[in-house]
DNA sequence: AGGTTGTCCTGGCAGC
DNA sequence: TGCTGCCAGGACAACC
């Protein structure tokens, strides 16, 4: 599932291919991707602009546009694809003998931009500003911006009773993590991911604060060494598992201790700590 | 206002 | 082996 590292990844991959194109023609293919948006809706605002931007805000990337924007979500499956051209778009995209599943296309002025998620999930939509995204509005800091500071974290971290584990999936205040780089924190700053947030000490909340930024950025390394290929639809990235020290790995030892890993759910998803070394 | 719950989808897999 | 049924997972609306 993309979270912060992965979606920052695409958006510096995408950078080169289309910050500066003009959209020439829409596809959609899939109409629920935009939805509760219409798709006509999504097609005509985006027909035409030039994309003067192209960002990552959270989990969502985005395309400034020269008027309005538009942001991509890939919730757990979505991906980008790219195409050379028209011909290749409409030859391959949706078709019975090998088909690439396409939710909707940007046909730029050079190459063409695909998003696509069989699981539908994923969204596209158009905005007028930044400000009528209800989604953006509320997002919590970037974990690789500045502002991302230990005393503000611990600020933060104070004024919330919930788990640790459900603090972190809040995008509200942390933008950008999901459940394995959560997992990952809270692993590598030794924390027990079922102690509430405002109950940390200072010493603790300053080593989650630089657990997180080490995980992501180790994370964003992994993803850019290979950088993603669009053009592959079974692309995915490589090797993060191997970096993953409790994310998926109930049952098997801890990387530090030994101890096999556990795993519960927490508000409807899966955690995976070490009993031994996250108090 | 902060916190919790239900909903949306479908691939993949457990269980028969 | 083949089929059915169940559920994870992120954002968000709707509730408490």
């Amino acid at each position: 599932m993309p979270e912060l590292p992965e979606v920052e990844a695409v958006v510096r991959t995408l950078r080169p291919l289309a910050q500066g194109r003009r959209i020439r023609c829409v596809h959609v293919f899939h109409p629920i991707a935009t939805k509760p948006q219409s798709a006509s809706r999504v097609a005509l605002q985006a027909q035409g602009r030039r994309i003067r931007i192209v960002a990552r805000k959270g989990k969502y990337v985005l395309l400034v546009l020269d008027r309005g924007l538009l942001t991509m979500h890939f919730r757990l499956a979505g991906q980008l694809l790219w195409f050379s051209n028209r011909r290749e778009l409409l030859k391959l995209a949706n078709q019975a003998e090998n088909g690439v599943h396409v939710d909707v296309a940007f046909e730029l002025d050079k190459g063409v931009l695909g998003f696509a998620d069989r699981r539908h999930f994923g969204r596209v939509h158009v905005w007028e500003s930044a400000d009528d995204s209800p989604g953006l509005r509320v997002l919590g800091i970037d974990p690789l911006s500045r502002d991302f500071t230990s005393s503000r974290f611990t600020q933060l971290l104070a004024g919330s009773k919930r788990s640790l584990k459900d603090f972190l999936l809040d995008q509200t205040r942390v933008a950008g993590i999901g459940n394995i780089y959560s997992c990952e924190s809270l692993c590598h700053a030794r924390l027990d991911p079922r102690r509430h947030a405002n109950t940390l000490k200072p010493q603790e909340a300053r080593r989650l604060h630089k657990a997180i930024v080490s995980v992501l950025a180790r994370a964003l390394e992994c993803c850019l060494h290979p950088a993603p290929d669009f053009r592959d639809p079974d692309w995915w990235f490589q090797g993060l598992e191997n970096i993953l020290r409790a994310y998926g790995r109930e049952g098997k030892p801890c990387r530090r201790c030994g101890q096999p890993i556990r795993r519960v759910a927490q508000g409807g998803r899966s955690t995976y700590w070490c009993g031994r070394c996250q108090q």
